[in-house]
DNA sequence: GTGGTCTAGACCACC
DNA sequence: GTGGTCTAGACCACA
C-alpha cells in the first residue's frame, strides 16, 4: 500500500483517511506500534508537520494514543475501530448515491441496478 | 454548473467525461448545437487544443457530430446516450465496490449495509 | 467538374491530365468549342501562361486544334479520343498494379480479389 | 524507404497510411521495436505531436502498443495485420474502381481490361 | 531516455 | 465566424 496524494482537499485529512484504511485493513493491527512521525512524513513525502497533525487527528477521535517514551499505537479496542470502519463505509455509500443521483439513477434504482450488475458477474 | 479539473489524470478526459455528464443530465440535449471550442475551452480555462481533443473523443464516440462551418452538434440517437450512461453507472458501481472491499466489506456485505443505509434514512 | 490542382507535380501536367478527362468523358465532346485560354485558366485558378501550355500539349497530341479566329476546338477524330482514353486507363491500371504490388499483393492475385470484390459488392 | 508527405490532406493520416504500409510489408515487423516519437519525427521532419498523434491513432487500432517507458512495439497478432493489409487493398481497389468509371470503364470492363494488359505484358 | 500531456499561437478551408 | 491541423516548446512520470 502506497501514500496517494491528490491536492483537492488538504492533505493532512487525506493522511487520516489512509491512516484510518490501514487500521480499518489490519496492516496496522490493533495494539500494535506504528512509525515515527519522522518515519512516515518520510514515506509518505510530506511535511513532518503536516503528519503530525494527522496523528494528533487520530488520537482525538482514539485511535491512536501515544506513550511519552515508546512511541505511537494503535488502539486495542476493536469496536471503536469497526464503529469507524462503518462511519466510513456509510461515507463511501453517501458519495456514491450522490453520483449515481447526477447519472439519474435514485437510490432504489442504483440499487436494483447494482444487483443486476453482481448477477451478470456470477 | 462548472468545470472542475483536478490534476490527477489527463485534463482532456475530466473534459469528456463532464461533458458526458452534461449530455446524460440533459444539460446538452440531444440534436441541440454546443458552444464553440473557443468558447468552451474558454469557459473550463483550458487550451482549445486540449478542448478540441476531448471533442474529438466524443464525436469519435458518436456521442456529438460536427458540421465544419457551423458547430457541434449532440447526437439525436438517444439510445446511444442511454448506453453511455449505463456504461458511466457500472463504472461507478465498479468503482465503489473496489473502494468497499478496501474497508473489508465484500459485493454483498455492502448490498446489505446499503439496504440498511436506505432505511435508517427513511 | 472542378479543378484539383496538387502541389506534387507540375501544374500544367495536371491541367492537360483533367482536360484530357473532360474529352473523354464527353464534357468536352467531339468538334466542340472551349473556353478561351484567359476563361479556363481564371476557371482553374492558374496564370494564363500555364494554361496556354497545356493547351499547347493537348495541340501537339492533336487532340485539340486551333482556328486562328474563332478559337480552339475538340478534335472530331473519335478514334484518336478511344486511344487517349485506352492509354489513360493503362496508366491507371499500372500504377494500381504497382500499389497493389506495394501490399504484396502480385497482378494475378490482384485480380483474383478484385473478382471476389465484385462478387461481394453484387 | 523514405517518408513521402503531401499537402492535400492531413499529414497525421499520411504518416499512419505509411506506417501502416510499413507494418504491412515488414519493415516493421511483429513484436519489433520501432523508433521513439521523436526519431520517428525527426525522420519524417514533421513535428513529435504530429508524429504522436500518428501513433496513437495506430495504437487505437491496436496494430502498435506502448510500453511508457521503453518504447513502442508492433502488435504480434499477425492475424489483425492481416486484416489491416486486406482493408487497406480494398480500399485500393474501390479507389481505382472509381477512377476507371471517370474514364468510362464499369467494374467489369475494367476487370476484362485488365486482364488484357495482364496478357500484353506475359 | 521513453511515452504522454498541455499550452500558445499560427494557419487553413469553408460559408 | 466555425472546426481542424500543425508547430514549437515545455513539463511530467516512469525506471
Amino acid at each position: 500500500m502506497t501514500w496517494e496524494l491528490k491536492t483537492d482537499r488538504p492533505i493532512y485529512t487525506q493522511l487520516v483517511d489512509q491512516i484510518k484504511l490501514r487500521i480499518i485493513s489490519g496492516i496496522y493491527a490493533p495494539g500494535e506500534k506504528i512509525p515515527s512521525v519522522r518515519d512516515l512524513a518520510f514515506e509518505a513525502s510530506v511535511n513532518p508537520n503536516t503528519m503530525q497533525r494527522a496523528l494528533s487527528e487520530l488520537e482525538r477521535d482514539g485511535l491512536v494514543f501515544s506513550q511519552r517514551t515508546s512511541g505511537r499505537f494503535i488502539t486495542e479496542d476493536e469496536k471503536m475501530i469497526n464503529e469507524i470502519k462503518d462511519s466510513l463505509a456509510k461515507e463511501q455509500i453517501l458519495e456514491f448515491f450522490e453520483k449515481m443521483e447526477k447519472l439519474g439513477y435514485n437510490k432504489k434504482d442504483t440499487l436494483t441496478l447494482m444487483e443486476n450488475t453482481l448477477k451478470e458477474m456470477a
